[in-house]
RNA sequence: GUGGGUGUAGCUCAGUUGGCAGAGCGACGGACUGUGGCUCCGUAGGUCGAGGGUUCGAGCCCCUUCGCCCACCCCA
């Protein structure tokens, strides 16, 4: 040990550092749901990453595989080796007893009552949050121990507009993301309620009791426990079986018929495609009626799942609070970099045939001209990493102006210094050369930094008290008094920022400041 | 919790029956003394995941261990 390093630690399994084009997308995805969940009348809220344990095992059900063996627990104790001699966790009191939270319902949940949110006289309390979740599973594609997302939830009301509206709004906030609704998949079913879910329930254990010889044993074993997750076994033989069993929707009490078909209607005002499927069932106890999930349909493994929430209309009663209807959904953040990346790479091949011949037109001139002005090819190629990084939505880092200096000294240093503190006080992104790099080098460097304008100081503009101007597009080049270039350049830049977004918010061919 | 795959340069990966540690890309420098993208030339960069064993000799064979990826299960 003596005089030698630690070894590095290393991130615990399945979580990720978030930096460079993920932050940002992480960032941006953070923003249209701000915008758009805010027209919808949804405010945001945050609340703690952990959680008194009960709140997660009243909310989702002691039962669920999320409780039972995927929760991160902690516990605060003054005595850590009494409390496990003792017997465990049980003995410490409620306050003690903490997890981190695999969801984001329950906690909602729990402040909601905490701050009486939902307001006396029958209005709702709407409210969207973004953050980690954490869920002590196998990691596999699409599926994270610490993983992120964004989710919606609305108490106080059974109104079916509500159902409907969440629905219609998350399909907004994935095309607004660059998912179009025919990239995806919308799953609907209702499951009832606390008065016909219990009658339906013993109707599919019957069923599965009667066709035990065609499923698998566990789907047998669970027919009292856990009947309806027999629909969700991925075994072939048991999905043929539970296929002519009793679907819920053919079961429902009036009440919850009426809402169902209401829901549906009002999807198909709204111009949303769904798919009816007897067969989904949610993982989570506190579901009722209107159940729904998204999937992607290019770009997952086996986790295809991008999106899903529903109706808990019991939920805040097992919570202890009074009997309130509510519903929400969630997406998460992972599953839709995964989908975009999908379609990315679809697309990928129709801008490799147009990349290619590009490149063919480009021989040819060159080889009649000598010089070709525009090829842009290396930065193309940035684009089309960034794409398939499904980063398309989030745009790149803002246009930055790069201060190099022509050769060194004592008050050169200092000028460079000056005029980048000046720049970045008025607010524009400045980057800059600390190694004593060539010129020539320092140019490189602003082109990769993808520059829109490049400030030269050199012993002799300093003389005259100026700095050159360079437009690293046309290649103009102008003298600034060295007092004037923050301002200067800041006009330049928001000019030329206000150009491109009029231009080009459609076309994702604007090549101006759209790299990492 | 179960099963499969994988680990060699910053990245993507070659590495033959055990015999000098490799390529492409990237980085850096130069050609061009103070002006970027193209081209050419050059330079740097490795505990071969870790530990042990067999051997004259191990990236390669054996044992142990760790990390990562994928799938079951479940879910976002």
């Amino acid at each position: 040990m003596a005089g030698g390093r630690p070894t590095p630690a290393r991130k615990p399994e399945g979580t990720e550092d978030l930096w460079g084009a993920q932050i940002r997308a992480w960032l941006r995805m953070r923003e249209v749901a701000a915008r758009i969940f805010g027209n919808w009348g949804y405010g945001p809220i945050e609340t703690p990453i952990m959680e008194q344990l009960d709140v997660f095992v009243h909310g989702l059900g002691q039962t669920t595989d999320v409780v039972r063996k995927e929760m991160f627990r902690a516990i605060t104790s003054t005595n850590l080796r009494r409390v496990i001699e003792e017997g465990g966790e049980s003995g410490l009191k409620a306050s003690r007893r903490l997890a981190l939270r695999p969801e984001g319902t329950a906690g909602f949940v729990r402040a909601a009552i905490e701050h009486n949110f939902v307001p006396q006289g029958g209005g709702c309390w709407k409210a969207w949050y973004a953050g980690p979740m954490f869920r002590g599973e196998r990691v596999q594609k699409g599926r994270l121990r610490e993983f992120h997302q964004i989710g919606v939830e609305c108490l106080g009301s059974n109104d079916p507009a509500l159902d409907a509206e969440i629905i219609v709004m998350l399909m907004d906030f994935y095309r607004e993301l660059g998912l179009p609704e025919d990239a995806l998949r919308l799953r609907l079913n209702s499951m009832g309620d606390a008065d016909c879910r219990p009658a339906y329930r013993e109707l599919v254990r019957s069923f599965i009791l009667d066709h035990a010889d065609g499923l698998c044993e566990e789907c047998v074993a669970r027919a009292d426990t856990n009947p309806l997750r027999a629909f969700d076994c991925k075994n072939h033989g048991c999905q043929a079986v539970m296929a002519d069993a009793p679907a819920s929707a053919d079961h429902l009490c009036d009440a919850c018929a009426e809402h169902y078909s209401e829901v549906k209607k009002l999807l198909t005002r709204a111009g949303v495609a769904f798919e009816e499927d007897p067969t989904l069932v949610r993982g989570l106890d506190y579901y009722t009626r209107t159940v729904f999930e998204v999937e992607a349909l290019t770009g997952m493994g086996s986790q295809a799942a991008i999106g899903g929430g529903g109706r808990y209309d019991g939920l805040v009663e097992l919570e202890g609070g009074k009997p309130t209807p509510g519903l929400g959904f969630a997406v998460g953040f992972e599953r839709i970099m995964l989908a975009l990346e999908g379609i990315a790479l679809k697309e990928r091949d129709l801008k490799e045939l147009k990349e290619l011949k590009k490149r063919e037109l480009n021989q040819l001139k060159a080889r009649i001209e000598l010089e070709l002005k525009e090829l842009d090819a290396c930065k193309e190629h940035d684009m089309l990493a960034l794409d398939a990084l499904g980063v398309r939505f989030g745009g790149g880092e803002p246009a930055c102006v790069y201060v190099a200096s022509a050769g060194h000294g004592p008050e050169l240093e200092d000028a460079v210094f000056d005029v980048c503190l000046a720049l970045r006080r008025s607010g524009v992104p400045t980057k800059r050369d600390y190694q004593g790099r060539s010129l020539k080098s320092q140019f490189k460097q602003a082109d990769k930094a993808d520059a829109a304008l490049c400030v030269v100081i050199g012993s002799e503009e300093l003389e005259r008290g100026e700095a050159t101007l360079r437009d690293m597009r046309t290649h103009e080049q102008s003298p600034v008094a060295l007092g004037d270039v923050a301002t200067v350049v800041a006009k330049r830049l928001s000019a030329s920022a206000s150009d491109a977004g009029a231009a080009g918010t459609a076309s994702d061919a604007a090549p101006a400041g759209s790299a990492r």
